[in-house]
This record gives structure tokens, sequence and C-alpha cells, in this order.
DNA sequence: GCATTATTCACCCAAAAGGGTTAATAATGC
DNA sequence: GCATTATTAACCCTTTTGGGTGAATAATGC
């Protein structure tokens, strides 16, 4: 489902930490990469499970990509919970 | 951190639905695996993901454990999505 | 053309996840 | 006491994750 791959995403503090990032305006993977004490390769990594999961899109413009921010799926994994929270606040019915 | 915990917990579809069977009221190990076709050990061990994340909490009377949901953590992760989520939007200062 | 830069690909490795089976433990019913 | 029931523990197996290194590809600057 594609809330696996969001949840799978979100789940871990590496990615977290771009999406962060992200949400303050593109950038290229190498500036991604820079705050992090991990190889070019690894963030990279992490950049294709955060486009699996589609919080992330990318933009290639010659030899640097671009990636940007996706809140959608975000916003999806949100609403789930929220339903979900909602079924365990017990139903008023004919009020 | 916790965040990691949670979100690994919710990652899970199989996890998800012992959440939902959850969420309508307590129950033991044994009904909660029922409904799925993989092992109670399986179950078990899905249950103490859940536990780590204090999505489940456990009374145990005599041989039977009884789990509940436990909505915090949930509550929280979203919590951080959402100002998460207003990052993206730019902040309007001095208005 | 050629060195440099940006990024990925193809591997290797260890640890965790998700599944299984077969004990072991612990409480219950009689 | 003893069979039954509820649950976990201890293993095994495969796949995924998260990290690494070194080579390959691709575009840029000159």
């Amino acid at each position: 489902m594609d809330l696996d791959h969001t949840l799978i995403a979100l789940a871990d503090p590496t990615r977290r930490a771009i999406l962060q990032r992200l949400s303050k305006g593109e950038a290229r993977v190498t500036e991604l990469a820079a705050p992090f004490d991990i190889s070019l390769n690894s963030v990279s990594k992490h950049i294709r499970i955060l486009e699996r999961a589609e919080l992330v899109r990318r933009r290639v413009s010659g030899r640097e990509h671009f990636l940007t921010f996706n809140a959608a799926p975000m916003e999806s994994a949100v609403e789930w919970m929220e339903v979900f929270g909602n079924l365990t606040k017990p139903v008023r019915r004919f009020r």
C-alpha cells in the first residue's frame, strides 16, 4: 500500500532530516548530503526511498538533480491516523 | 527516537490491522491472531513491536494477556507531521 | 579533448524484519 | 497430578535496510 511506503520513508531520522531541509526549498543531492556524516551514495539511497513514497520529486537539469518536497503523502498519512483516532472515540448516534 | 518506533510500528499492514481491531476494545493475543494467516508466534512479534512503540499496552491476567490500544504515540506522530506541514507554508510575519 | 563535478550503479557487509517450526513455560479445569 | 490452553522463547530462513567502496556514466568548464 502507499501508506506503507510513506510510513517506511518517514520512519528514519536521516530521511526526516532530509525532508526538513527540503521543506525550506529545493536542493541538489550533494547539498542534501553535506550535513550528514554518511556517504553521498547512502544519501542517494535514502532519497530513492523518499521518491518511492512520492514525498520527494526529482527534476533533472543537466548533471544536477533538484529535489523538492511533496507533502501530499504525509497529508494522507495524517488523515489515516485521524480517522483512526476517531474510531477509538465512541460514535454518538441520534443525538 | 520515539517517533522512529511509532512510525516503524505503523509502517506494517498487519500491525495496522491489529491496531484497528484493538481500537474497538481490548483483546487477547489469540483473538488478535485469528483473522491472520500467519503463525501465533509471528503475531506475538508484531505485538512486541507495537508495545515498543507504546501503541499497545498489555495487562496479564493469569495465562491471558489482554492488549489495549494507546493512541498517544499516534497523536504525537500526527502533531509532528502537522508542524512539519506548516514549515512548508511561508510564515506570515507582521501582518 | 580532457579534467572536473554530479550522480548513480554494482557490489559487499551487518543488522533488522517478517515469516516459519518446535520447544518451553504457566495457568486452568478436572 | 495431568491434559489442555495461552503465550513466549529459541532457533532457522529470506528479504530489506542502512552503511560502505570503487567503478561507471554524464554533463560542464575550459
